[in-house]
DNA sequence: TTGTACGCGTTATCAC
DNA sequence: GTGATAACGCGTACAA
């Protein structure tokens, strides 16, 4: 069925059809919608009620063209699969939402010749700003060329000083959860991460050495066990570790992937979590650790909070405000279960 | 460090900008850059090379102002974490990218007044369109009032004719997976589903019931299981089942989380996934799928077409052709160890 | 208190 | 082949 769109495609209603539906002049109009005190009180209602009957919506193009903003800003993310953009974009329109501030999300999908495309076109449309969120926490280069707009990037750093960052900080979260561990009195404590080529397992693994060193005791196995990201890696760890040190009485895992095999191996063992060892994982992804037997004990890395601190920042700096630096967000303890029986 | 922004708050350079350093009128630089034929070889060369070194970007905002058209299309969301919307958004782009046109992500949290907060917003910066992905399946209300603009309801329909929807056929995916199943030589086959408050849950019940039928065979257990999309079903749900009928040779999961349960509870009990017992799930959600011992076979929405679809079929509509109804996107089965050995 | 006139940056239509 | 000029819809000095 192919039907011809009739009121559809009308025209949207513009100042000057309001203006004509109250009897005055488009500056007039104009005045009394955006609360400029140098209008009477009923030519202001008029001009209100005509407005809304004709459900007038200003054109942000021209009111963008006119004043040099337009009120939007774009973020723009490496994500395949949306789980970091999408809490770091609540975040970012927690912060635009309560000014008259929209936040839209592009994907790039960590493809270079993807992201300058993108990026020319948020700039031609005229953002105010541009979030830009990593896909890893490694430094990355910082956008290519004169941009005109400030921009802040999120989850990993820009690797100029000039730039402005926010990321969580992976090294604290590393000691949070150590000392979680040590706190519920845990001493042969093992640390079992992901792929070692990457910054997330790097910097976990420096922050928790460091925590348990200033605690006197070493990594249960003598070293961070680095691995993959996936569950079978997990599993496959910690086999091999209680092979040679069964009496681990906590293992800290670099991911919830890898603490979902360790938790099925150690089970398999027939020992008991919380009882005999304790699991932490890191991530905070619910459908992992909340569906997990026992549930899950892990670090929340605040991505809402570093994307409405990103968008802060981006604001400050919109007003001149440029602030460069790396700002690091501290990440949340979720405990549940799998340490505290 | 707090610098002044010197060189970044630059005026953008305009097309102005550039016909003066190419020593040419705005009217030839603006053809010259646009390939209009009426102009010489050696004129465009010279506003090319001008355009470029001033790094200069046609300021779309203008240009939408004066032809009517952004080039920009809006994507409102209500997902909490992204599963959906961002393969949506991905297919969506790359229907987009072939032209000048970009897409851009909000997300309005399953919360109608932050819906209609995005709409207008999106709407006052005159998007040529709008794709509004559910979070659930059900149809849903269509958006209210004059929008101006074509609107394409993707994953879940709007529960108005008139308008357009492009959603995954579940119905169909029911039938798939028990056809699969059954091709394996499978007959003794039983459906744990989710929620039966989902419509999702429903279709997929109603395809794979029917195809059994036809099959002439009843679901194992003499019902489908419905429950919640939880692991911890799955698994409670495979104990009772397997104590009733102990002889089941194939379990259709709803998704891939109640399957991840149901893959727990069978190797538990000390049966052989897939020898004794076929295991498959719903979603090809990968970090539960291809992580899963065995991995898991699973069905794919295809978010990613439906997605492009939504996006052709909103070009379409802006060129005129206002096509209503609902389109369906045929699910993808992939096969991986837990139905083939 | 209200209205007139200009300009934001672009494209399209006409003269030249 | 090239260049004035008129829109697009809005905000704001300035004049009335």
């Amino acid at each position: 069925m192919t039907v011809e769109q009739s009121g559809q495609r009308r025209r949207q209603s513009t100042l000057g059809d309001v203006a004509k539906l109250a009897g005055v002049s488009i500056a007039t109009a104009s005045k009394a919608l955006n609360g400029r005190d140098q209008v009477a009180p009923l030519t202001r209602a008029k001009v209100r009620e005509a407005a809304d009957q004709l459900s007038f919506s200003p054109n942000a193009l021209a009111r963008g063209l006119l004043v040099g903003r337009t009120g939007t800003i774009g973020l723009l993310t490496s994500d395949l699969e949306g789980r970091f953009s999408i809490p770091v974009l609540m975040g970012a329109e927690d912060a635009a939402g309560e000014g008259a501030n929209s936040v839209f999300l592009c994907d790039a999908r960590g493809d270079a010749i993807r992201e300058q495309h993108h990026v020319r076109a948020l700039l031609s449309r005229r953002v105010d700003g541009l979030i830009v969120v990593g896909s890893r926490t490694e430094p990355r280069a910082p956008l290519r060329g004169r941009l005109g707009v400030p921009v802040v990037y999120a989850y990993a750093p820009s690797d100029s000083a000039a730039d402005m960052s926010v990321v969580s900080d992976n090294v604290a979260a590393g000691r949070m959860a150590i000392a979680h561990l040590l706190s519920l009195g845990r001493s042969r404590i093992a640390h079992i991460s992901g792929d070692p080529g990457y910054a997330a397992a790097q910097d976990r693994a420096t922050g928790a050495v460091a925590a348990l060193h200033e605690a006197g005791l070493e990594v249960a196995g003598g070293r961070v066990l680095f691995g993959s990201w996936r569950e079978s890696w997990g599993r496959s760890a910690v086999e091999a570790l209680l092979d040679r040190e069964p009496d681990v009485d906590a293992i800290f895992a670099g991911s919830d992937q890898i603490a979902r095999g360790v938790l099925e191996a150690v089970r398999e063992r027939g020992l008991s979590v919380p009882d005999d060892i304790a699991v932490m994982g890191f991530d905070n992804w619910e459908v992992l650790a909340s569906n997990a037997r026992p549930q899950l004990t892990s670090v929340d890395m605040q991505l809402q909070t570093v994307g409405r601190l990103a968008a802060e920042r981006l604001f400050a700096a919109m007003d001149g405000k440029h602030d460069a630096g790396i700002q690091p967000v501290q990440c949340r303890l979720v405990v549940r279960e799998s340490t505290v029986g």
